[in-house]
DNA sequence: ACCTGAACACCGTTCAAGT
DNA sequence: ACCTGAACACCGTTCAAGT
């Protein structure tokens, strides 16, 4: 009385689910139509009963990233600080598969758990006395900056599958290091920084901090 | 005694215009070796005798993107009007074909303009007092920003052909404008704002004053 | 309702062969 | 040195047909 997985019908759900272990394992350019029928032991042509597109499976798995940030809520801290932490909700979804974090740019403003942190981060902007339009240019700089921070992180070169993560960065830096020390100095001064990263949690605060900085900056109130 | 450009005899160089303006008029994504050498009259096998792989045909849109750079010389003006003056260069050269301008990123670092710029750059954060790691970290998250800035700048929806960006566009904000007032006040106020762009001007200033302005919070110098 | 077979129009890439 | 022919192993997608 045991469910087999390898009978249990195709669903929606059961193919992003493998599509992520997927991307996760292999990088996103591993998810393909044929690859994703194959380890779910069916023909293409299935998965189109569940996914118009294959663009379509794409925006389901940005949507799963963006379905898991938890948007804080308001609270009586300070704009800045509430922004720092809606930033890092977004973040740390984003990290939990950061091969796929680039698919939630597209789904930001279309899906629930988008627009929810949308939402809150234009009102926490108004309270930093941001106009309507101002605020979404921040909102948008910041999102995208965020993905981006995530998308480049230390451990991850973007479409470099996860096996070739580390020989790449040793080439880079290397390559760097042996540059001229007249000509680029600080290039070789900071071949290391450069290329990889002592502290990942402090490579994100740092990014993080740089986005509020940059608001507090412009804000009116400052 | 004029020169046919029928039967000129193919070039690193004629390759990577033809796949620029290729690039221009239809998105990166039509940027195929099929479809270029079917450009140039000629068989998609002779473009292997110029590039080793598709990623170096890639690689060469990205150094010629770069290429453009007029790095600005060193001045006596503040680090962070001197940080500004080099990522408006940055921004410049990336404008003139923001489809190949996340090509640039994967670049920065092997090709000479690239490092020029980041040499630069680190330099003029190391007289705004960062350290070498700091200086490092602020350089790389500054040249991703300005990528993703030009990325996805109000004309160019990522990945879509330059014709459908308009109806595009127009989805996308009816869609924000017909959201529950109750629920999504500031998004449904803000539509307009977060899907188009009145000043293309001001859009890319803005994100530029927001980089420098992190900078400048973050620096020790301040 | 849910899946398969067969087919179409694409890709990047290799390798031997032509001039 | 520079290009072609033929072939391989992939893609996404459609459409009629099966159960």
């Amino acid at each position: 009385v045991l469910t087999t997985n390898t009978k249990t019908h195709l669903d929606r759900e059961v193919v992003l689910d493998r599509a992520l272990e997927l991307a996760d394992s292999e990088g996103l350019a591993a998810v393909t139509i044929r690859r994703l029928a194959q380890e779910l032991q069916v023909t293409p042509m299935a998965l189109y009963w569940h996914f118009r597109k294959k663009d379509d499976l794409l925006a389901g798995l940005g949507d799963r990233l963006l379905g898991q940030i938890e948007t804080p809520e308001p609270s009586e801290a300070p704009w800045a600080e509430q922004l720092r932490a809606i930033l890092d909700a977004l973040v740390g979804a984003l990290r939990s598969h950061p091969a796929v974090a680039p698919l939630a740019a597209a789904r930001i403003l279309s899906c629930e758990a988008g627009r929810v942190l949308t939402e809150r981060t234009l009102e926490v902007l108004a309270m930093g006395g941001f106009s309507t339009d101002e605020a979404a240019n921040v909102a948008h700089r910041a999102l995208q900056s965020m993905i981006v921070l995530v998308t480049d992180a230390p451990g991850v070169e973007p479409g470099v599958a996860p096996g070739d993560q580390k020989s790449h960065k040793r080439i880079k830096r290397v390559a760097l290091a042996s540059l001229s020390p007249d000509r680029y100095p600080r290039l070789v001064a900071a071949a290391d920084a450069l290329t990889s990263c002592a502290d990942e949690a402090a490579y994100f605060d740092f990014g993080i901090a740089l986005l509020v900085a940059g608001a507090v900056g412009l804000s009116p109130r400052s």
